[in-house]
DNA sequence: AATACGCCCAACCGCAAGAGC
DNA sequence: CGCTCTTGCGGTTGGGCGTAT
């Protein structure tokens, strides 16, 4: 097609953004909101092409991420959401509202891909590929972009799965032993090996109530922490790049330091993308050590149905598919919704103070057996 | 203390699809 | 209908960091 690159290669700066960058990319999408990022490299003047500055945002600005350590919860829903849809990391990111489908792909990548190997090995039967992705990786190749059809293919595995699992009380029967005996251990040998991280704009946070899972941990939201950055910035030198004020809480990008606390909620889901919501920044320093504006929208949001949990485009786009899907199949795919949202996951969720589905095997609910 | 090695993750790349004209 | 522009997605990479030797 000869299809020309996104931007200008030259005199386009690469690797990792400057907290300047940052403030730079924060505060013009204050302004005018997310969206036409041809637009933001002329109007801020950044030197990143439109693409750098929209994943950086949607990876790493963006308000409502969490970051930090995964939970059980999440590690489950991620190995669960991954045998069923395969790598399909935006889907399985729909499914968690607070975690970037890099993440998850990162996390897939470096911990539970490794997790499945050696429960495999350990298992010694050859349920798993070598890569330890499952079911949908080893359908034939489907051409790229026929990823909705795929979906269909995977929905109806999906649906099989769910309805052979509800009909079973034994959580493992309806997956690979592997992947039972995963879930099974992710409790215990996750939080060992999971590694307490921090980036410049997640401070550790105010003291966390006891944790309710092994090491839950969880980081002060980036919108807290930019809005700090930003907040000193404005006051002492607003329109300026230098951000010397704020920029001495920047420590480095990419560093890492000890774990923050559970009771560090996040911004909201639905505030975190192209519906943007201005408030989530709350340009309050009080927002520091107090429920964020972010923080109080997350509890109202962990009572929410999943149709609001789609309020996000992304995800309703995800989910749009996903009814496609549902409608062409002609088989509700509700039950997997019904069962995600369950309303005493969702209650367990505000107690964890995070938007958590629960896996667990403290569920008693006939839905949840399955895992 | 110095070096080598491996891990992790932020960021990049290329492709595909959607929107608008 | 076809073209261009923009956005979304998944795979991959490179550099920083921690750990082992």
């Amino acid at each position: 097609m000869g299809r020309p690159p996104c931007c200008d290669k030259t005199g386009v700066k690469k690797g990792p953004w400057t907290p300047e960058e940052d403030i730079a990319l924060v505060s013009f999408i204050q302004e005018h909101g997310p969206g036409n990022w041809r637009a933001v490299p002329t109007n801020t003047g950044l030197l990143r092409c439109s693409k750098s500055c929209r994943l950086r945002w949607t990876n790493y600005l963006r308000p409502g991420i969490r970051r930090g350590n995964f939970t059980d919860h999440e590690e489950k829903m991620i190995i669960h959401l991954q045998a069923l849809l395969g790598n399909r990391w935006a889907a399985i990111a729909s499914y968690l509202p607070q975690r970037t489908d890099n993440d998850i792909k990162n996390y897939w990548n470096t911990h539970l891909r490794k997790k499945l190997r050696k429960l495999e090995a350990a298992a010694g039967h050859g349920n798993l590929p070598s890569d330890g992705i499952l079911n949908s990786d080893q359908q034939p190749a489907v051409a790229k972009g026929q990823w909705e059809r795929r979906l269909q293919t995977d929905m109806h595995t999906a649906k099989k799965a769910l309805s052979d699992a509800l009909s079973l009380d034994d959580k493992s029967s309806a997956l690979p032993t592997s992947y039972a005996s995963l879930l099974a251990s992710s409790s215990s040998d996750l939080s060992s090996s999971a590694i307490s991280h921090s980036d410049p704009y997640f401070v550790k946070a105010n003291p966390p109530p006891p944790p309710t899972t092994a090491t839950t941990t969880t980081y002060a939201s980036s919108t807290e922490n930019i809005s700090r950055l930003l907040q000193g910035w404005m006051k002492n030198s607003p329109k300026s790049s230098t951000a010397t004020t704020s920029s001495s809480s920047y420590i480095g990008v990419g560093t890492k330091t000890e774990s923050a606390t559970s009771s560090d909620v996040e911004g909201t889901s639905n505030s975190k993308s192209e519906g943007f919501d201005q408030s989530v920044f709350g340009f309050d320093s009080s927002n520091s050590n107090t429920t964020p504006q972010s923080m109080s929208t997350v509890d109202d949001q962990t009572t929410i149905s999943s149709t609001d949990l789609y309020h996000d485009e992304k995800r309703s786009s995800n989910k749009e598919l996903i009814m496609k899907s549902e409608s062409e199949a002609a088989v509700p795919f509700s039950v997997i919704e019904n069962w995600l949202f369950d309303e005493s996951v969702v209650s367990q969720a505000q107690e964890e103070g995070l938007f958590q589905i629960s896996l667990g095997c403290e569920d008693h609910h006939n839905t949840s057996e399955f895992f």
